[in-house]
DNA sequence: TCACTCCTGCAACTCAGTTGTAAATGCAAC
DNA sequence: GTTGCATTTACAACTGAGTTGCAGGAGTGA
């Protein structure tokens, strides 16, 4: 199965409540917040912030910063784990439908920085309207 | 005197509790928070929310995306107002000092968008270490 | 199957931020 | 300088997000 070996790949026990967290991440192709992981997941709101926190120690998922400031999560590429991240990609928020979407990784853009300022990550969100809602109603 | 004109030409009145508070941003030159402020404000905590959201409205500061989400404040330009906001500039976060500064315009870098993505914003933020906190202890 | 470790759910708590309201204050008109 | 009105401030009370402690339950390896 899938979710579990996504799971014991990270050192993460396999359990009901995990597994329903990993299937709400497989199902969406965006970056979730809270509120709809909690709407997926019937357990308590305690467990839900606790599973996330093991995910993210475990590198299994990551925060996405909103535009908002509201934190929102996903899954992290293969080449993530407990000790190495890899999150060098930018975040596309549609103003539209709301949703969060991974990018490519962005080219480093660091010659725009004044003299003195050593850069170790550059965080980038654009803001604006996805593909889905970006396709004519014609269509 | 400076603060009470600043204060007047966004249609704010001149109270001593915005004074305070526009004082406390003209001696930072780097983004506060909410905790920062609150510090150097011996009022209400309720007052620098109502303060803080008039002068947001007004365009006398803007909101600055904190890496770990948490809300900072930053004066804005001479060019925001009520009805037009320039925020198209980077943000730099000290890793050392725990600063946030604004720093020059970003040039565009929407060509690594996959098709289809129409963008209206773009919020860059590095993470590294600043001017300040960057010099050789030697000097 | 058993024992141990980790996970889950409950209760209780802290803290950030909001809303309503009455009193105080700033400011413009006279 | 005085007055009146609109805005600002402070207080109380509330809501919701997130945390901590702990006991019982479930997963996993021997």
């Amino acid at each position: 199965m899938i979710t579990s070996d996504l799971l014991r790949r990270h050192d993460l026990r396999s359990t009901p409540a995990r597994r329903t967290v990993v299937d709400s991440f497989l199902g969406a192709k965006s970056a979730r917040t809270l509120a709809e992981l909690d709407e997926a997941f019937d357990g308590d709101r305690i467990t839900l912030y606790r599973t996330l926190k093991s995910f993210e120690e475990a590198g299994l998922i990551h925060r996405v910063p909103d535009a908002a400031g509201q934190p929102r999560y996903a899954l992290c590429g293969d080449d993530c784990g407990p000790k190495a991240h890899d999150h060098t990609h930018a975040h596309f928020q549609c103003d539209d439908c709301g949703q969060t979407y991974c990018l490519p990784r962005v080219a480093p853009i660091t010659q725009v920085l004044p003299k003195g300022y050593r850069v170790q990550e550059v965080h980038v969100t654009y803001q604006g309207t996805c593909q889905v809602c970006n396709v004519p109603a014609a269509l």
